[in-house]
RNA sequence: GCGCCUGUAGCUCAGUGGAUAGAGCGUCGGCCUCCGGAGCCGAAGGUCGCAGGUUCGAAUCCUGUCGGGCGCGCCA
């Protein structure tokens, strides 16, 4: 709203010759913020500062000018414009432009934070979690998971199209692996060295089908195959059911099998050889990875003929592009930062746009109990299962927690603290602030109250003026959010706006059969205000709870 | 050794070149005749690791340096 304003001014002194137009190249980048000092306005832009440099002017001169375009006065959004500072522009608006913007939200609330960003549109493909059915996910996996889920939510409340992708490997050595593991313990042997060691293996040697631990054709490699395959299939459901306990549902599950089965590895490999990318070497197949900056070169086909890790990648790579994504995202682990250039050299190398393929990678988090770091070798099965973790302190305070770090921080996560503290969470204070609203609106019904169809002229107050102006910015909030692909500015609003409305709550009487006329008024005011909390709530995939 | 990430209040973390660097927890002190006290109000607490540089302006960008994490396979 503002920034459409403002906007607009621009465009109005460009063309009226009081400001020169941009040079090449320079975006309108139209920064609205709020000023510290509340004094200063209920926002303020910066333009005038950040444009000095490009148009070579002094800051203060094109603030002048700009404030003198932006139309001001009864019927307009923006009252007041001044300059201050260095060169801000503070913006007062009009509470009747407020009014009737959140009117908008209450007559379609669904629509209110979805925005219709500069990618909007863009069909996106987002793989993560990925980890490999060979046991239980662990706390480890919990970043990825919600991290990856966060970033969806944001993308499609920015206008993308976002597919959810698990990848992994049905057929490798590790499923041999497994299946060896479940049948010694089935057997009362040791696990073999390389083996699984978890409870979980244990289960599955007891739950194991008779006919599938003898082996269709009885002999035991074919036993430990179709164990292996039998109890990587069950962990795979298993994982699916813990990542549905924590709202991630992928929209589609991958084999690594799948891709050399339907010849999209072979394809690729072709692909880079008739560029020229590649070259043999001690009996191997490499790919020139160093010709686009790699430290080394990547072997692509090993000495015995065996396609490596990195050739599934580039495999998938084409394959997911034959889909029509026209964009790749994928998480992963902070340890898996020193294979991100091959992949996107690669993508180069087989002529895709190698910005289409965007890797982000989590940062470590250090689970501590009780001060002690938690191990996490599935091999040596310790670890803290993802269920154990949720069973202790819930989607919804686990949700948060990720949702409000960036995605890239080392971050420690004692899970003692987490639990102590979870009552103290910010999650639940946001919750709350939801919660006691739909309370409000419950007893305004048992009271015969309703609110007002229309916010207009409700903000008669400055209890209402300063909550208002806070709903307001939401929009704003999920725009950024979208844009720099993160979600902490939208906890940190959520946090904002609850605490607003508790200010709210403790100075302006709601409910109020002797005041039935401001009572609609702040009525539909609360409603919106729980609207907001709802939505950006939902935003994070975390529940907005109408009684706690 | 080389590469990537990172260092902000006692703790956990926000802060996308802008005005007086914020939140939660913890600590200390107040507020329950009244719509939900999982709440509200206030206080203490900071050389933004350190040193240079870039400019009107730096926690933010650049260089160096110190500390932490992770990588540097014909493993996945």
């Amino acid at each position: 709203m503002a920034r459409d304003a403002v906007e607009a001014a621009w465009h109005r002194a460009t063309a009226s010759g009081a400001l020169p137009p941009l040079p090449e190249g320079t975006a309108l980048d139209v920064a609205i913020e709020r000023p510290a000092n509340v004094e200063h306005g209920d926002l303020a832009t910066s333009l005038a500062l950040r444009l000095a440099r490009p148009l070579r002017r002094p800051p203060a001169a094109i603030a002048g000018a700009l404030a003198d375009a932006i139309t001001v006065g009864s019927g307009e959004p923006i009252v007041e414009a001044a300059v201050a500072g260095p060169g801000f522009v503070n913006l007062r608006l009009a509470d009747a432009a407020i009014e009737a913007f959140l009117d908008t939200a209450r007559a379609e609330p669904a629509a209110w934070g979805r925005v219709d960003g500069p990618r909007s549109g863009r069909r996106v493909n987002v793989e993560f979690v990925s980890a490999n059915p060979t046991g239980p996910l662990t706390v480890g996996n919990a970043r990825g998971a919600f991290v990856g889920d966060l970033l969806c939510r944001v993308l499609e409340a920015g206008g993308q199209q976002v597919t959810r992708e698990y990848y992994f490997n049905d057929s490798g050595a590790q499923v041999r692996n497994l299946g060896a593991s479940v049948l010694a313990v089935r057997a009362g042997d040791p696990v073999p060295e390389d083996g699984y060691h978890g409870d979980y293996v244990a289960d599955l040697a007891s739950e194991l089908p008779a006919g599938i631990a003898a082996g269709a054709e009885g002999s035991p490699e074919a036993a430990t195959w179709e164990t292996g395959r039998w109890a990587s299939e069950r962990i795979r459901a298993g994982i699916e059911a813990t990542l549905d306990s924590l709202g991630v549902h992928f929209d589609v599950w991958k084999t690594e099998g799948s891709l050399h089965a339907e010849g999209w590895v072979d394809r690729a490999v072709e692909r880079l050889r008739a560029g020229g990318h590649l070259y043999e070497q001690d009996g191997a197949l490499w790919f020139r990875s160093t010709a686009f900056g790699d430290d080394k070169d990547r072997v692509v086909i090993r000495s015995n003929g065996e396609p490596t890790y990195f050739a599934s990648d580039i495999g998938y790579v084409t394959e997911k592009l034959s889909r029509g994504f026209d964009h790749l995202i994928y998480i992963w682990g902070a340890d898996h930062h020193g294979t991100v250039a091959r992949v996107q050299n690669a993508a180069q190398a087989m002529g895709y746009d190698r910005a289409a393929v965007e890797i982000l990678l989590t940062g470590w988090v250090s689970f501590v109990r009780g001060g002690v770091e938690v191990s996490m070798s599935k091999r040596a099965g310790t670890f803290v299962s993802l269920d154990e973790l949720l069973a202790e302190i819930g989607p919804d305070a686990a949700r948060w927690f990720f949702a409000s770090r960036g995605a890239n921080v080392n971050i420690d996560f004692d899970i003692e603290l987490a639990k102590k503290q979870s009552n103290e969470n910010p999650v639940y204070y946001v919750q709350y602030a939801h919660a006691r609203i739909a309370s409000i609106l419950r007893k305004a019904a048992e009271a015969g109250l309703a609110a007002a169809p229309s916010l207009r002229g409700s903000l008669a107050g400055p209890e209402e003026a300063t909550l208002a102006r806070i709903v307001t910015r939401f929009p704003e909030v999920v725009e950024d959010a979208a844009e720099a692909q993160e979600t902490q500015g939208v906890t940190t609003y959520a946090t904002e706006l609850a605490t607003a409305f508790h200010a709210f709550y403790r100075d302006a009487k709601v409910v109020d059969a002797a005041n039935a006329g401001r009572s609609a008024a702040r009525l539909a005011l609360v409603d919106v205000t729980r609207i907001t909390l709802a939505n950006a709530l939902g935003l994070l995939g975390i529940s907005a709870p109408e009684a706690m």
